[in-house]
DNA sequence: GGTCTGACGGACA
DNA sequence: ATGTCCGCCAGAC
């Protein structure tokens, strides 16, 4: 079962599992194809309050909503470095 | 089924 | 630091 789950299911799951004040890359959430994350994040609903989708961040700790996803995440005592992410202290360890 | 696109990422110039 | 190229998965034409 290379499949037992849908990759998108697995990515949202994981993306739930991301506590407050911490962020995690795209890549970390699907290794290998970055891109399905961003898939999967598009497609989720405007009011996807189950899923904290502002904690993801690209690589390099840029944003990929821009000042609004920079607000959430301010608000939950992430640390900036400029418009970035401070990635080596926000970035979850595992 | 080939081609393009997308909330990407890493390598390289 | 900035821009280009290639690779990855899935969906739309």
């Amino acid at each position: 079962m290379t499949d037992g789950r849908p990759r998108a299911e697995l990515v949202l799951e994981r993306v739930r599992a991301i506590p407050e004040g911490f962020v995690r890359s795209y890549g970390d959430l699907s290794p290998g194809a970055p891109r399905f994350t961003g898939t999967v994040l598009s497609r989720l609903p405007p009011d996807g309050d189950d899923v904290p989708w502002h904690r993801v961040v690209r690589a390099d700790g840029s944003l990929a909503k821009g000042a609004r996803q920079r607000a959430l995440l301010e608000a939950e005592g992430v640390p900036f470095r400029g418009e970035r992410v401070d990635m080596r202290a926000a970035r979850l360890p595992e």
